[in-house]
RNA sequence: GCCGGGGUGGCGAAAUUGGUGAUACGCGGCCGACUUAAAAUCGGCUGUCCCCGAUGUGGGGCGUGCGGGUUCGAAUCCCGCCCCCGGCACCA
């Protein structure tokens, strides 16, 4: 059964006339049109960078789909590899992703992710000399208070310095060897492996201190990272201490504990504590470690070797894909002009055909040899199409805007439409989608209304994560082969009772699980909702009147507020089921045809089709669906009487039914004259008395006179 | 290690702002009714220990991961700890 059909068989309501497929040129055309528009802004570049490789799929991935090393679809060990790449530069957006995160309401666990994927650190570049080859090299670090502690210097493998500074030496071949054999290296290898790295013969200055300190070569230093260069600070690094210990390099301490004057073991690791101070730091000594932190940077800077700097984890969006299924990129490359837009009025570039879609290293386009050749638009000369395809990442990064307008072929959308009904409101996702998808989106966002296609910055306002059904404790999923399909249940006992019981199973932002046991329990309470509700639609009517049409007014209430405000859809059916068990305990009571009426009406969105076959034995002839939600009447709320819970010394001795109008002093008379309450007061006593209105009243007695 | 979220019956869970007996609603279990029987359905019971002047519409103690604290009152707030789930992690 097709996935269309399975969710008409659900019963899902869906606007299929909004239905819109990113592989059909009549959505990627205005992908490529976007593109486009990046492209001329400055936000979509072409450059060589090292990018993970899926040596399995055969083709790079972003930063965001590697998963501890491995490929986020096919669990491949992921490569390095330098490529020709095109980047969508969202790095330059990483504060304002951050900053913004207070306009948004969304669940705080997306927004720490999000957070923590930008990864804003706060330090400073500092500049360390090479003398021999008169340079300067800046470093990236968060830990300027501890320059006096920098006993080596560590260069990435990539670092383009490299092959400079051994140029010629004798340790050239060596380092050369490293930088080949690190590169080979897997992602997870580089990580997993003890640290390793050669000495380059050369020597950096300290601008604090004017030591020489050594320069190594080391694959703990990441070129994509700072600056690919650090200062190595053994003692309050544990990667650089770890190093040190290795190649037996000297440690020196420099940030001691407040109360402390010196190391307490000299030479030793010391983790970063509150309540540091600095040692051993020329000038700067006995400063505190923030303070250590300003004072130092600042006296770099006006020295002309340092500045604050903020670094990122984040990385720019690597948006090129070797594979075929996704939206061409809409450039040409001249050997004349360079890059070269595709003209808008040629859009959409198809996709060609081809006889071979499997993947192979390069972009399996490339096959297509009289699509690849073209003619420069710009000089007219012999050119060559891009053949690499965008990240689907990118479709889904504007999907919902062209929702809103999915027919129209003079533009992506109409910003009239898009300011009608844009930003979502309420969005609702996986989990899965926290660094990935939303953060895409968002970038885009801001893209799109700088250049004045969309009138907001973040897409949406609200986001709810929903959770998911486990079986037999792990995720249901396809590729697990634990799945239950829904068409087997839904043939056995309908759409209503699968809708119902996924509802119910557990809060909707929760992870549970499924019982087929708790699906029965389904079935029977819309049996007993089936049989009740007949057995009423055989009466006479009856008023609106009575505990039962309390009730039912107290359900709307509680029905409305856990949908509409909580979305607890759980304790929602729990408070229809609470009323359905009210009314069968008498059907034939004042009041029960609307407590029924009530009942379809609240159940009707999680179970559609029951509840409008039994609207119509009802002998209604309008269409449930159609009708308005039912309002809780406040009249109807307001209770004449209510339980009075009587607390001596704050343990419930006693209930009693007590009309509402009582004072505070009569409530607590009442509670005075009650038998069991003064067989706990015990003649003691009353010290003290409190009173919360229309809950309980509460009699502290002393122990003793 | 850092960040985020959790821990409540046999099970899924509820308790929304510190104020209704902790455990709604459902599942499972036990007992009963109906039935030749079963299914379906309906009714009752279902945290734990204890008391009885006595089997009741009775009474009491304990109980929300553990130990403290604040408060008239704590599942809810505070401090310390344990455990589980998720994210990040050679990011300087």
């Amino acid at each position: 059964m097709s996935i269309r059909a399975q969710m008409q068989r659900m019963g899902w309501s869906i606007e299929w006339d909004r239905e819109i497929a990113s592989h059909e040129p009549e959505m990627y055309r205005w992908t490529q049109w976007l593109f486009l528009k990046f492209f001329e802004a400055g936000h979509a570049h072409r450059r060589a960078a090292p990018v993970k490789w899926c040596p399995n799929d055969q083709t790079v991935l972003a930063n965001e789909q590697v998963i501890d090393g491995h490929c986020e679809r096919c669990g491949a060990l992921v490569e390095s590899k330098i490529l020709e790449q095109w980047f969508f530069r969202y790095t330059a957006y990483a504060d304002e992703l951050l900053d913004d995160m207070k306009l948004i309401d969304w669940p705080e666990r997306v927004l720490a992710m999000q957070r923590n994927w930008i990864g804003r650190s706060d330090g400073a570049e500092l500049l360390f000399r090479v003398d021999e080859l008169d340079i300067d090299v800046p470093v990236f670090t968060t830990r300027p208070d501890t320059i006096f502690g920098a006993t080596f210097f560590v260069l990435a493998p990539e670092h383009p310095l490299v092959p400079k500074l051994v140029e010629g030496t004798p340790h050239e071949q060596e380092v050369l060897e490293y930088v080949r054999r690190t590169a080979a290296r897997s992602f997870a290898e580089r990580e997993e492996n003890e640290k390793d790295g050669v000495f380059t013969g050369r020597f950096a200055t300290n601008p604090a201190n004017e030591a020489r300190i050594p320069i190594w070569v080391a694959d703990y230093v990441l070129m994509e990272y700072g600056s690919g260069a650090i200062m190595a600070v053994p003692a309050h690094d544990e990667r650089d201490f770890e190093f040190a210990q290795r190649y037996d390099l000297p440690v020196k301490t420099v940030v001691v504990p407040a109360e402390a004057n010196e190391a307490s073991a000299p030479g030793a690791f010391s983790a970063h504590t509150e309540n540091e101070r600095l040692i051993d730091s020329g000038q700067f000594s006995s400063l505190s470690s923030p303070e250590g932190k300003k004072a130092i940077a600042d006296w770099l800077a006006e020295r002309g070797r340092g500045r604050s700097a903020v670094s990122y984890r984040l990385r720019d969006w690597l948006i090129s894909r070797q594979r075929y299924w996704g939206t061409p990129i809409p450039v040409i490359h001249c050997p004349a002009c360079g890059i070269v837009a595709v003209p808008e009025e040629d859009l959409p570039v198809l996709l060609p055909e081809i006889d071979d879609y499997t993947p192979k290293g390069k972009s399996p386009l490339e096959a297509a040899q009289d699509w690849i050749r073209v003619t420069c638009p710009k000089c007219g000369g012999r050119a060559r199409r891009e053949a690499d395809t965008m990240d689907t990442f990118v479709d889904s990064s504007w999907y919902f805007l062209r929702y809103c307008d999915p027919h129209n072929d003079q533009a992506p959308f109409d910003r009239g439409l898009i300011d009608y009904w844009l930003p979502v409101d309420q969005y609702i996702g996986g989990i899965e989608h926290a660094v990935m998808h939303l953060l895409y989106a968002r970038y885009f966002a801001k893209v799109l209304e700088e250049l004045g296609l969309v009138g907001f910055r973040e897409p949406f306002t609200r986001l709810f994560n929903h959770g998911w059904v486990d079986m037999g404790g792990a995720k249901m999923s396809k590729s697990k082969g634990n799945v239950v399909s829904p068409d087997d249940f839904v043939r056995e006992h309908g759409a209503d009772a699968v809708r119902l019981y996924i509802l119910f199973i557990g809060p909707a932002d929760a992870r549970v699980d499924w019982q087929d046991d708790g699906l029965e329990g389904m079935v029977r309470f819309l049996r007993r909702l089936w049989r009740v509700a007949l057995e009423v639609a055989a009466l006479p009517d009856t008023l609106a009147e009575g505990p039962l049409a309390h009730k039912a007014h107290e359900t709307i209430a509680k029905v409305t507020d856990d949908i509409g405000r909580r979305f607890a859809f759980n304790t929602a059916i729990a408070a229809v089921m609470e009323l359905l068990n009210e009314i069968a305990r008498d059907p034939k009571a004042t009041g029960a045809r609307f407590a029924v009426e009530t009942a379809l009406s609240l159940l009707q969105p999680s179970a559609p089709h029951i509840t409008e076959e039994l609207w119509e034995r009802l002998g209604h002839e309008d269409r449930l669906w159609k009708s308005p939600w039912p309002q809780a009447d406040p009249a109807m709320l307001v209770r004449e009487t209510f339980e009075l819970v009587v607390q001596v010394n704050g343990r419930v001795r006693d209930r009693l039914e007590v009309p509402m109008s009582l004072s505070e002093d009569e409530l607590i008379a009442r509670a005075k004259e009650s038998p069991k309450v003064q067989a706990h007061l015990d003649g003691g006593e009353i010290r003290q008395t409190i009173v919360v209105p229309r809950k309980l009243v509460n009699l502290v007695v002393g122990l003793d006179g």
